[in-house]
DNA sequence: CTGTTAGCGCTTTCAG
DNA sequence: CTGAAAGCGCTAACAG
C-alpha cells in the first residue's frame, strides 16, 4: 500500500479510504489511485485488515463430514451465501464428536480466525457445551437440527411434521394401513417430530429406530421379516435406510412396489438414480445451508435480531410406492 | 497476551516464547504463564500472528462443486490432511469455471489468506492462466487429475490405465468380445489414457464421450440401441454414467448382467446401494484428497522437492457382469 | 534465561 | 478533501 502511495504521491490514508469509500476522497486523486492499484495488482494483506479491524470475513462450518452426501450439500448452500457476501468459508468436520475435532472450530471463533459459525450437529447427540459458552463470545447459527436446549440460537429447519403428513396421507390414500416407521435416532426432535406427525394417519403405525445408514434400514426389515411382522407399506426417516430395506424387502422376494410401498425422507441425488425410483420426501439442504449462511452473515453485519428459519418440503412420488394389494 | 504477561510478571515476549518454544525459558517462568494461559483461556489472535508471521494456517480448496459425492471424498480428504498438520481448510467452489469464482481462490493467495491451494479441475477444460501466474506465489498442488501443461506441479493421481486393463481383463475373461467405452470427455487426459488402455484388450471397442453425468450414460445408450449396435457390456468412466446407461438397458428389456454386463469406474457410495450392485473400479478419493493436502503442505514446511503421487486403484467385481450370453 | 525496542500492513482518530 | 501519527497483537532482533 505504501508502494501506491508514493507512486500516487498520496498518503496511505488515502489509498486506504479510496478503497473502502469510507471517507470523500477527491475524484481524480481516487481514479489515479485505483489504477495504481490494478496496475500494481495491489490487493490488501489479510492479516493485517484482520489485526486492524478485528474481523476476519470468514466463516466456518462445523458438519460431522464434508464427504457425506447429506451434509454436502448444505456445505454447498452455505458457501453460496457466504460468496454472495465475500466471505470466505471454513469448514471443520466433527467426525464422532472427536473432541479435539470440537475444540478445532470453536477455537477457530477465539482467535479470530472465523468471525461465526455455522453448526450441523451430528446425528446422534453430542454434548455442546463449548458450543453454548462460545455461542456468546461469536455469532452462531443451527443448520438442519435446531438445538432445543439452545432456542434462543437462531437456525433453519424444515417442515418435517408437514413432510411425515404428506408420506402418510399418500400412504393412507392408496389404501394402506398397515406400517413401519423406521426411525432415526429416538433423541432427536426431528425424529419425535415426524414419528408423531406419521401417526396421526397410522395410529398403529411400529416404530423402529436406525442409525440413519443404509445397513441400518437392512438391519430393521430382516428383523420384522424374522418376526413375521406383516405390512404393507415403510416410511423410513432417511433414504439411505429405505433403500437399504428395499434391498432386503427384494432379497426375500417381495416386490416394491407391488407388494411394499416404501417412502425415504430427503430426497438425496441416489433416490432419483435408483430403479424403481424412490418415493421420497424433499428437504432443500442446498437452501438449508444458504439460509443459515445468510443468517450468520446478517447478525455479523449487525443485524439486531435474525428470526429462525422455517423451510417447506414437497413430498416427490416416484416408482416406490403403489396401491396395496388386493 | 499482555495480560497474561502482566499476571506473571514478565514480558510478552517470555510468554511468546513458551507457547512457541523458540528460545529456552526457565521452567518455572514457564509453568507459572502456561498455568495462566490456561485459567484465562487465552489464544493468540490470529490476525496478527499472520501480520507478524507472514503465513496464515490455512491452506485452500478448489473443487468444482464441493456437494458433488465426487469432490466431497478429495475435499474430505484434504480436510484429514489439514487437521493433521493443524491447519485450517477453506474451500472454494469453481461452479462453471465462473471467472468471479475463480478470482476468489486466486485471491485468497495472494492476500495471504490461504498459503497454498489444492487445486482439483473441473471435468471440463477450464483455462487455468491465472493458476500459472500464481503458482509461483503460493505453493500448489492438483488432485486427482493432473494438468499436462503445467507438468511442474506437483499433482495425485491414480493407475487409471492400470484400472482400465483391469476391467477389460475382467470383462474378456467373461468372454465378452463386442464393447462399448462410455468415456468422459475427450479433452481429458485420462479419458484417453483409461480409453486406449481399454483398446489393448478390446481394439475394435467404440467410443462415445459423456459428460460424466447420469443423463449421459442414458442418453448415450439410447443412441447405441436405436442405431442397432450390438454390444455385450459397457466400460463407463463413473459410476454415473454406468447406472444411467443400465437404467435405459432396463427400459429397453435388457437384463443385467444377463445380456449385458456394464462395469463402472470410481466407486462412489451409490455403487454398492443400487441392485444388482455395480462392478467398478474403486479410486480412492479421500486417499487423492489426504496426499494432496499432505503434499502442499510438505511444500509450506519448506520441503525443497515434493514429488508427485500415483495411487493404485482396485477392480471390485460387485453384480453387473456376468458371463457373456450364448 | 529475560526484557526493550522496533516494526509486520493496515485503519482511524485528530488536525489541518 | 488530505496527512501525520498512533496503534491493532504479536514476534524477532538486539542487548543484557
Amino acid at each position: 500500500m505504501q508502494q501506491i502511495a508514493d507512486a500516487a504521491g498520496v498518503s496511505t490514508t488515502t489509498v486506504s479510504h479510496t478503497i473502502s469509500g469510507k471517507r470523500p476522497v477527491n475524484p481524480a486523486t481516487a481514479a489515479r489511485v485505483r489504477q495504481l492499484i490494478e496496475q500494481f495488482e495491489y490487493v490488501p494483506n489479510s492479516g493485517a485488515v484482520r489485526l486492524q479491524s478485528g474481523r476476519s470475513g470468514v466463516i466456518a462450518l462445523a458438519v460431522p463430514d464434508i464427504a457425506h452426501w447429506y451434509f454436502g450439500r448444505i456445505a454447498r448452500g452455505v458457501e453460496l451465501a457466504a460468496d454472495a457476501a465475500d466471505y470466505g468459508l471454513i469448514v471443520c468436520s466433527t467426525v464422532n464428536a472427536d473432541p479435539r475435532r470440537e475444540k478445532r472450530y470453536v477455537n477457530l471463533l477465539r482467535t479470530r480466525a472465523a468471525d461465526g459459525l455455522v453448526y450441523t450437529s451430528s446425528r446422534s447427540n453430542t454434548d455442546i457445551d463449548d458450543l453454548v459458552r462460545h455461542a456468546r463470545t461469536a455469532p452462531l447459527v443451527f443448520a438442519d437440527e435446531a438445538v432445543p436446549s439452545l432456542s434462543e440460537v437462531p437456525s433453519v429447519s424444515s417442515t418435517l411434521a408437514e413432510g411425515a403428513r404428506a408420506a402418510a396421507a399418500h400412504l393412507a390414500a392408496l389404501g394402506h394401513t398397515r406400517a413401519v416407521v423406521i426411525a432415526g435416532y429416538p433423541s432427536l426432535a426431528s425424529t419425535v417430530e415426524r414419528r408423531d406427525a406419521f401417526r396421526e394417519f397410522f395410529p398403529r403405525a411400529l416404530t423402529l429406530y436406525g442409525d440413519f445408514e443404509h445397513e441400518s434400514g437392512y438391519a430393521i426389515v430382516s428383523d420384522l421379516l424374522a418376526n413375521g411382522v406383516t405390512f404393507t407399506c415403510i416410511f423410513a426417516h432417511n433414504d439411505l435406510m429405505a433403500l437399504g430395506a428395499i434391498r432386503r424387502l427384494r432379497e426375500e422376494g417381495l416386490r416394491v412396489p407391488e407388494d411394499v410401498s416404501v417412502v425415504g425422507f430427503d430426497d438425496v441425488d441416489v433416490a432419483s438414480l435408483v430403479s424403481p425410483g424412490l418415493t421420497t420426501v424433499r428437504k432443500d439442504l442446498v437452501e438449508t445451508g444458504r439460509q443459515a449462511g445468510k443468517l450468520l452473515i446478517a447478525q455479523l453485519e449487525g443485524e439486531p435480531e435474525v428470526e429462525s428459519v422455517v423451510l417447506p418440503v414437497e413430498l416427490i412420488v416416484r416408482e416406490t410406492t403403489a396401491p396395496v394389494a388386493g
